[in-house]
RNA sequence: GGGUUGGUAGCUCAAUGGUAGAGCAGCGCCCUUUUAAGGCGUUGGUUGUGGGUUCGAGUCCCACCCAACCCA
């Protein structure tokens, strides 16, 4: 695209210099002693090491140079001087640019002011960069570019690399944790003939050779059920979903799923393991209990306290405490009124269950930043959960609240095949081709009772790491291709 | 989908409607313990795209593209 670009063309001339002198500007395979980071915390004066990595930065003093050399792990300085490497050396040595890849061989000392740095005594290139990192001080702080480019934010800011590190933690230890209490992790398909579980838009997409219409999922719930069917007591699956929905700061079309079923629990047992995971990867990934975000200058913003044991309430008694005892016991007249009163938006459209559950979102739910187990909800919100014994109007459910944002719902789930075929129809409306036949003939065969759940990854990573955005906590979050 | 803000050199940012600039990076020179090294000099621009108003547009107007935030 700019191939006139100077600074292109300039590292493009050097990289044919190199050719021409005999050294290979894309190497192969170098031994290191270990990482920048290993190098640094092993540092001992006098040894000879090798070490590789990008050059980040570069001090010319004339006859002797400081460079930086850089990798994921930490920064490391490197010693350069005309009078050790020779002349010939010195001259390929100047075809270097920041950016390039190179291999070190050299010796460890102190400098005056105390850095551990390696004396180069051989140096070979590894990869020649055409195109400059952005520049060392700010960094690329360009939002739209550290998306697109992600290898550059990841080059560049610290704090963007510490949360995918953090994020691939949480993975690790949510997968490590379940397995140890016997979850078994199994994987489900991505491609369904029917979307089911949840009630969202399907991604479409097609099977040439069968000739069939398939749908990417939109949760695993159904096949994971089927486990259940076939006797597996405990599974779980961590994947990702696709729903075709808007972007925002909270939803990313394609996110991650933990969800687990536990035969024989219910959704009270579910919120208990649940509290247990949370608390061992804050734990482990955080090593904290007490979560804290903070903004750029490092300042803490805010506080997530997750000592056990979290509060869990019925959403109606939640309600009331935001919109008043009364709440209930208004007309629909009369709480439309109060909303306008509490400053909650509503349209004339809604139906009384949604003003409330409007109430709930706005009052309770962004307004929650230590967990809460909101329980006892009303079944219009969640159709496929078990009716409560005592009222049925409310299903036995959880739906938990961190950092002001749902992060999942878990279920004492439906295993009534008759109870399920009408939920399931009276939620397919006139679609009656959506029904999952399938997973309902599998039903009829028997599903023990069961505790289900499904923590959304991501928002669960967004509040232990602080990011602002679900784009933070996804390397490659998905963007319009830019044009002109 | 609607509203607001933004898009200027590789990066970070300036520029009342009046010659598009700075720092870093680059290039040249000086310097053998620097670390945002320093000093002197210097190159680099289709101001997101396309129209319009104007003697003159980065700046004002219209449309479009992309992004961020808020709302639906």
């Amino acid at each position: 695209m700019d191939e006139e670009n100077e600074l292109i063309a300039n590292r493009r001339q050097k990289l044919e210099t190199l050719r021409a002198r005999g050294e290979a500007p894309f190497g192969r395979s170098f031994e290191i002693s270990g990482t920048i980071g290993e190098m640094r915390d092993n540092f001992a004066e006098g040894e000879t090491r090798r070490a590789a990595g990008r050059i980040t930065a570069h001090r010319d003093m004339g006859k002797s140079h400081f460079l930086d050399l850089r990798d994921a792990t930490g920064r490391m300085q490197i010693y350069v001087q005309a009078k050790e490497l020779g002349p010939e050396r010195m001259e390929i040595f100047g075809l270097l640019d920041l950016g390039d890849f190179i291999g070190v061989e050299g010796t460890c000392f102190l400098t005056k002011t105390g850095e551990p740095t390696l004396k180069v005594q051989r140096f070979e290139v590894l990869a020649k960069t055409l195109r400059p990192l952005p520049e060392k001080w700010h960094g690329l702080t360009d939002v739209e570019a550290r998306y697109r480019q992600r290898y550059l934010d990841l080059v560049t800011n610290e704090r963007s690399r510490e949360i995918f590190v953090q994020r691939i933690a949480i993975l690790r230890e949510t997968r490590q944790f379940m397995q140890a209490r016997g979850f078994l992790e199994v994987e489900t398909p991505m491609l369904q003939a029917v979307p089911g579980g949840a009630a969202a838009e399907p991604f479409r997409t097609h099977h040439n050779a069968l000739g069939l219409d398939l749908y990417l999922r939109i949760a695993p719930e159904l096949y994971l059920k089927r486990l259940l069917v076939g006797g597996f007591n405990k599974v779980f699956e961590v994947n990702r979903n696709f729903r075709n929905e808007g972007i925002s700061r909270r939803h990313n079309p394609e996110f991650t799923m933990l969800e687990a079923y536990w035969a024989y629990a219910d959704f009270e047992k579910m919120a208990e393991l649940v509290e247990e995971l949370i608390c061992h990867l804050a734990a482990t990934v955080i090593g904290s209990l007490e979560v804290q975000h903070r903004d750029a200058e490092g300042n803490v913003t805010r506080t997530i306290n997750l000592a056990r044991p979290w509060r869990r309430a019925p959403y109606r008694q939640l309600v009331r405490e935001a919109a008043g005892a009364d709440w209930f016991d208004l007309t629909s007249e009369g709480r439309r009124e109060k909303c306008v009163e509490l400053g909650v938006e509503i349209n004339p459209r809604m139906a009384d269950y949604e003003v409330t559950q409007q109430v709930f979102e706005k009052l309770v739910e962004e307004k929650t930043f230590d967990p809460c187990f909101v329980t006892q909800c009303p079944k219009e919100l969640v159709p496929l959960a078990k009716q409560n014994l005592v009222d049925d109007s409310l299903v036995d459910v959880f739906e938990l609240i961190i950092n002001g944002q749902e992060i999942g719902p878990g279920y004492s789930e439906l295993n009534d095949p008759l109870l399920q075929r009408q939920r399931l129809l009276e939620q397919a409306g006139e679609e009656t081709q959506n029904l999952d036949e399938d997973f309902l003939l599998a039903l009829e065969h028997g599903m023990p009772p069961a505790g289900g759940v499904g923590i959304g990854i991501d928002r669960l990573t967004m509040f232990l790491t602080g990011a602002q955005s679900i784009r933070d906590v996804i390397l490659f979050p998905l963007l319009k291709p830019k044009r002109d």
